[in-house]
DNA sequence: ACTTAATGTGAGTGGGCGTTCACTCATGTA
DNA sequence: TACATGAGTGAACGCCCACTCACATTAAGT
C-alpha cells in the first residue's frame, strides 16, 4: 500500500504559502495542485474540500500554540513571568515559522467562530494569567476580558506592522523586550 | 437629465452592509443589486467594477478619519490630550457609524497597500503625536513606529473583540476611559 | 413639444470555479 | 504470479460569477 503522508504535507505546505500570498478565496484548487505538481484529484484524496483544507491548517496550529501557552502558564510562577514567557514564545514562533503564524493571523476572522471553548486557545490562556494575577493580588483589579484583548491587540499589531514591512522593519525577536514591557504596563504588573 | 446620486448612495449603503455580513469576495453583484432593488447594469453606471466599489467605500471613510485625526492633532496642545481626544474620537465614530467602522476594520488588509503616503492616514497621525511628544520631552524617547503600532493594536483589538461580541459585550464608549489610560501607559505619558 | 443625454434595464456571454469519478499505477501480501 | 488496496490522475460537469450592451425611460434645456 502506497503512503500518501508526504503528499498531504506537500499540499498543506503549498496551500499555506498561496493562502498567505493571495488569500483563501482568491486561491483556487488548481493554483494549489499545479504549484505542488500534483493532479486536482489527488488533493481530494487527502482533504474533503477546500474549506476543510483551510480549516485544518488553521486549527492544527492554533491549538498547538494554545497548548504551548497552557504549558507556560502551568510552569511559570507569577503573572509577570507568565506574561513575559508567553510573549517571548509568540516572538519565537513568528521567527521560526513565519508562514504558519502569518496564516493564523490573516485567516483568524474566517475560522474563529468555528472554535469551541473546549479547544486549546491562546486568548483564554492570557486571560487566565490576568485572572490569576488579580486573585493573587499581583496586579490591580480589572476586567480580564478587556485587558486580555488589549494585550493581544498590542502583540498582534506588532506582527501585523511587521508583515506589511513598511512601518516596522526590524525582527520581531528584537522587539520582544519592548513588547513585554508595554504589555506589563497595560496590566500594571 | 436625471440625477443618479441617490442611486449611487443606495448602492454604497447596500454594498457596505453586505460586505460586512458576508465578506467582499463572498458578496456577489447580484446580492447587492437585488438587495438594493435595482438592475445589475445600474450598478455599473455608478461603479466601474466590484473592486472599485469596495475600494471607494474604504478610501472615502479612511481618509475622512485621517483628516479628522489631523484636525485633533493640530487643535490639542499636549501629547496626552491629543492621544486622549483621538481615542475618544475613534470610540465615537464606532458608536455613531458602526457599519462604516466595521468595514474599515475588516477590509483593511485588502486595501491598505493601495494607500499612498500622501493620503490622509490615521496611523500617521498617531505616530506624529508620539514623535512630537518625544521632541517636546513629554514622553520618553522610543521608536514612534513601534509605539504607534502598539497603541493602534490595543484600540483595534478592543473593537475586534466587541465585534465578535463574545469576549467584550459592553459598549465601546464605556471602555474609552480604560483604553485611553492603557494607551497612555504604553507610551509612558 | 421636441431634443438630448444621463440613467435604468436584465437577458446574455464567456470564463473560471469547486468538485467528481472512471480509470491507471504502485506497493504490500498470499 | 495473482490479487487487493490505497494513491494518483485529469477530462468533464454543472454552477455561478463579474461584466456587457442594445434598448427603454426619465428629466432638464430650448
Amino acid at each position: 500500500m502506497p503512503d500518501g503522508t508526504a503528499t498531504k504535507e506537500l499540499i498543506g505546505r503549498t496551500a499555506l504559502r498561496l493562502f498567505i500570498e493571495k488569500g483563501i478565496t482568491e486561491t483556487t484548487i488548481r493554483d494549489i495542485t499545479s504549484s505542488a505538481g500534483i493532479a486536482v484529484g489527488t488533493l481530494y484524496r487527502h482533504y474533503g474540500s477546500k474549506d476543510e483544507l483551510a480549516w485544518e491548517l488553521f486549527a492544527e496550529s492554533y491549538m498547538t500554540i494554545g497548548r504551548e501557552l497552557h504549558g507556560i502558564r502551568i510552569k511559570e510562577a507569577t503573572a509577570r513571568s507568565k506574561l513575559e514567557a508567553m510573549i517571548r514564545h509568540f516572538c519565537n514562533i513568528f521567527d521560526k515559522d513565519t508562514a504558519m503564524f502569518t496564516y493564523l493571523f490573516l485567516s483568524r476572522h474566517r475560522h474563529l467562530q468555528k472554535l469551541t471553548p473546549r479547544m486549546p486557545n491562546p486568548y483564554i490562556e492570557i486571560r487566565s494569567v490576568i485572572n490569576e494575577g488579580i486573585r493573587r493580588g499581583e496586579i490591580p483589579r480589572q476586567d480580564p476580558d478587556v485587558s486580555a484583548s488589549m494585550v493581544m491587540g498590542l502583540i498582534m499589531q506588532m506582527i501585523d506592522s511587521r508583515l506589511l514591512g513598511q512601518r516596522i522593519k526590524q525582527s520581531i525577536a528584537s522587539l520582544a523586550d519592548t513588547t513585554v514591557a508595554a504589555s506589563l504596563r497595560v496590566v500594571e504588573a
